[in-house]
DNA sequence: GTGGTTTTTGCATACGCATGCAAGAACTAA
DNA sequence: TTAGTTCTTGCATGCGTATGCAAAAACCAC
């Protein structure tokens, strides 16, 4: 008795074919769809297929047909539970048509990783950057190659490169409403990195609009999109003589963190002492532990629009970058002092229509 | 003028042989480290290699070399931060080799996906699951080509396949002695999926221990894992004639259910009335709002040790499967009431030693 | 300068799959 | 039955890189 040992080597459609009596060739359009083969051929193709144990060799595949149906997928915050649920998202979206993620933790976030120009290296399909912004040496090598590159969350002044986001402007205004209304007077806003563009657009409309409505001095400070920074900077902003009444955050991570030092470090009360208010409405902002009042940014719909402004791309790839924005809305919870005016509940839900 | 449009191909080893007027396997075995090129050649190829923007297409690459340099992670709980921290881990280790992940988000924990079998196709040097179970066809494939699997967070009975975890059995016996320390009587648990041997080796030590001790009744329920599972376990065990006074939870996502719960819903005091106790020590474990009592089960050295196994099983393809403990400790937190005998504080930090 | 040793280089081929082309098979209509 | 169509099939080649082998070049010691 002979016993197989060591690793084998992963039968080839040469093999399959000479089990089946056919051509290599025969295999591989039985394997592709829409290809000439009959009925029968096929079948008999595909029983030897299945008792050799055979898969396509997608490396194979890829280098013969230039597609690899893998997408780069380009990640600075993990341990974002907002990033995390964009990448799951992704992820299912593009399983559903046969391609995968190939993934890349970028370091900081703001500027280019030069671990991500590599991505070139993989012959990947597409590049989907969530904040993160790519080198002017990868956007161009993207683009000659016809590589469509989509930024999720983040602008992007770059030709080349579609982007998708939510409503920073009009979420940031409608917070500084609200704030207002609630009875602040006090505004404090902690954005993410400073070379951020999402959190600057986020920070100009909320300024800009408290200034409009009377308010023109915002505290402001940045948390750097970490967990320690948004502490840190809420300690800023709650040490000054003067200190702030409401704190907007630039994500409900950063919302998190804030919470956590207002209540345990300076022992204030939320909201009855202070409110704090995020953006993105993860799934830890419903806990009771956080109950976070946030406006909301979809990470599913993000995920959607990247994928068909992709396959868009891919289908007629002279068409140029798009924008797309997502809607969201705000989200009453415990964490924001409520206005005592059109404040509505519908369905068990709290809105505010004013 | 010309203008150059559409896509171009991306430039070949040959394209830069012309340029630097050598052959094609010159180019090759100047990006390939060890390999015999003279000096004066290399400067120059590497060279034209820049003017290009030469990038070796790693497709045909592993088609030649049969190594893809891609690690296949399968990842079902990518909201649960403590994958999502495992997962950043990997990445970040297996860039500093050169390597990088494919992402497989699998469905439900426990079964095994048709969807991951495709593994196989992309050629990958290995496999990590993590909470994930492979089919048997799956796992016999691996061994057949030598792709070697570890398994992270979970037992298998499967003699292919290596696994890393933490101290379960430790773990479980520890909080048992921990809660009864702090004057525990009425206990409960909360386990995760039910086919899910980490959970039921947990549940396992914690019934056993209690039982020793002196407390045979132990009430269980499951969460699967999920935050909305753990929440109505949360509940069964809260709504019972005898309510329990201290829980157990399988994982600190599920703490955070639990917590959620029995703050809310019950307006139950922690801990003065109850204590809860989770696994992993996820970061936000350790935020104000949770400020949860867990016995820490680090995911970078999780990552590490698959990693490792990883290279050997890679180096020695002959070798046989590993197990792997990684250690962890009770951190001292909030969320449990803490025994007025044996705790001491070391820099800052609660120790419990009895 | 010579013979021998070591390094460097190119040629040819392999990796596994896809695909244009032409030959062969099957089928249709008269 | 035959000529004309339509389907199937195999052959040959290409995708971009790696590598064994032998030829060429460079180097070395005397």
């Amino acid at each position: 008795m002979k016993r197989v040992k060591g690793p084998q080597r992963a039968p080839t459609e040469t093999d399959v074919a000479k089990l089946a009596g056919v051509s290599q060739s025969a295999v591989s359009r039985a394997f592709t769809p829409g290809a000439s083969v009959a009925k029968k051929t096929r079948e008999r193709i595909l029983e030897a297929a299945k008792t050799l144990g055979y898969q396509t060799n997608l490396m194979a595949r890829s280098l013969a047909t230039r597609r690899s149906n893998i997408v780069a997928l380009a990640i600075s915050n993990l341990e974002n539970p907002f990033y995390a649920q964009v990448a799951k998202e992704l992820s299912e979206r593009l399983r559903d048509t046969g391609r995968h993620i190939l993934l890349f933790t970028t370091s900081a976030d703001g500027t280019a990783d030069p671990e991500l120009e590599k991505v070139l290296s993989y012959q990947v399909d597409a590049l989907i950057l969530t904040a993160t912004i790519p080198s002017h040496g990868l956007t161009a090598q993207c683009q000659k190659n016809g590589i469509p590159i989509v930024q999720i969350n983040r602008e992007s002044k770059i030709s080349g490169i579609s982007t998708v986001r939510g409503e920073n402007q009009r979420a940031a205004e409608q917070v500084a409403e609200f704030l207002i209304a609630g009875g602040h007077k006090k505004f404090g806003l902690i954005g993410g990195a400073k070379g951020s563009n999402t959190s600057q657009i986020r920070q100009e409309a909320f300024v800009g609009h408290l200034k409009i409505l009377g308010f023109p001095s915002v505290k402001i400070a940045y948390g750097d999109y970490s967990f320690q920074g948004a502490a840190a900077a809420t300690r800023q902003l709650l040490d000054l003589d003067n200190p702030v009444d409401a704190i907007f955050c630039a994500s409900d991570y950063m919302a998190f963190a804030a919470l956590d030092v207002v209540k345990r470090e300076f022992g204030l009360r939320v909201p009855e002492d202070i409110s704090i208010v995020g953006v993105d409405d993860v799934p830890e902002a419903s806990h009771s532990a956080y109950d976070l009042t946030t406006y909301s940014q979809p990470a599913a719909s993000l995920a959607e629009e990247a994928i068909k402004i992709i396959d868009q791309q891919i289908a007629h790839p002279g068409r140029r970058a798009q924008r797309r924005e997502v809607r969201g809305q705000l989200i009453l919870r415990g964490s924001a002092r409520l206005p005592n005016h059109s404040v509505f509940t519908i369905a068990g839900k709290k809105i505010w229509q004013p």
